[in-house]
DNA sequence: AAGAATGTTACATG
DNA sequence: ACATGTAACATTCT
């Protein structure tokens, strides 16, 4: 579920939560699978009497950074969500870690899905070294994405959801990217003109930027949105142009939103606006 | 009640 | 080696 608006929303809220400075006294961990790297058991046995010097994101990674140097990388996947309420609380139905803290607190990690992951590491380079680089940042500029589309010729959705080339979009903001773009998820990513890497790049960073500045996107009402720290909300379902809104007028030029199929995830694209390859 | 859901990866097939 | 496709993960919502 959450992309880069979302995770660092929900890093935002850690730091303003105070985890910085905390020590974990307990660790409980109450689906295995859960703990990817190292076993659950070394896990617990590794993070208790860490002290937390920085938490910070890195595509859609948390990353909680110790001060022995550990690291610890959370990846939210589909419905993976963080909550802090008092270590003394029970635990409750899809909570499968809970670190206690030093301050009576508990960082709980709720996952309806299971498919959220922690990895718990020495070195922070085995969890960042196959990701792109991050489209915030002022070094990625129009002329570097122009570099990272030379010579693809796979279509330009799934490429921008290739955590590999680009870091931290994902189904929603692409959607979105494309139809301000107004490109179509199936051109192909070398046919661009610079024009239209130009489009794309500023897309990318507005949506992004949006999203972020309406603490990300949250749709629906379900078990399986996005919420942040405290179930908050995000506000950015208000903004969205196209994602999940078939059959809808395009704001742009009325016509209505069409749902596709691309790479196995829909898309939402408007006929007009969005010419075909 | 079948199908889809904001993600990633391993494996298969072309 | 490359590209594309499918299944798997597991549960809830529409």
């Amino acid at each position: 579920m959450p992309e880069l608006p979302e995770v660092q929303t929900i890093v935002n809220d850690l730091n303003a939560a105070g985890l910085v400075g905390r020590v974990i006294t307990k660790a409980g961990v109450y689906w295995p699978k859960t703990v990817a790297t190292p076993s659950p058991a070394d896990f617990c046995r590794l993070i208790k009497g860490q002290a937390i010097r920085a938490v910070y994101r890195r595509a859609k990674l948390i990353l909680f950074e110790f001060n022995s140097n550990w690291t610890l990388g959370v990846h939210l996947r589909m419905t993976g969500r963080f909550g802090l309420s008092d270590a003394g609380k029970p635990r409750q139905k899809h909570e499968h870690v809970i670190l206690d803290l030093d301050d009576g607190r508990a960082l709980r990690f709720h996952d309806t899905r299971k498919f959220g992951r922690f990895q718990l590491v020495a070195d922070l380079r085995t969890l960042l070294n196959h990701f792109g680089p991050e489209p915030l940042e002022p070094s990625f500029t129009s002329r570097r994405l122009s570099q990272l589309l030379r010579g693809r010729q796979r279509p330009i959705k799934p490429l921008l959801l290739d955590q590999a080339v680009i870091a931290g979009l994902g189904n929603i903001y692409v959607d979105e990217a494309l139809w301000a773009a107004r490109l179509h998820p199936l051109r192909r990513a070398d046919s661009l003109n610079p024009e239209e890497v130009t489009a794309l790049h500023r897309a990318i960073r507005r949506v992004l930027r949006t999203g972020l500045r309406h603490n990300g996107t949250t749709l629906g009402s379900g078990q399986g949105n996005f919420y942040s720290l405290g179930n908050t909300r995000g506000q950015n379902a208000n903004h969205l142009k196209v994602f999940r809104r078939t059959q809808l007028p395009c704001p742009r030029c009325g016509a209505p939103i069409v749902r596709l199929v691309v790479g196995q995830r829909s898309s939402h694209v408007c006929r007009h606006c969005q010419l075909e390859k």
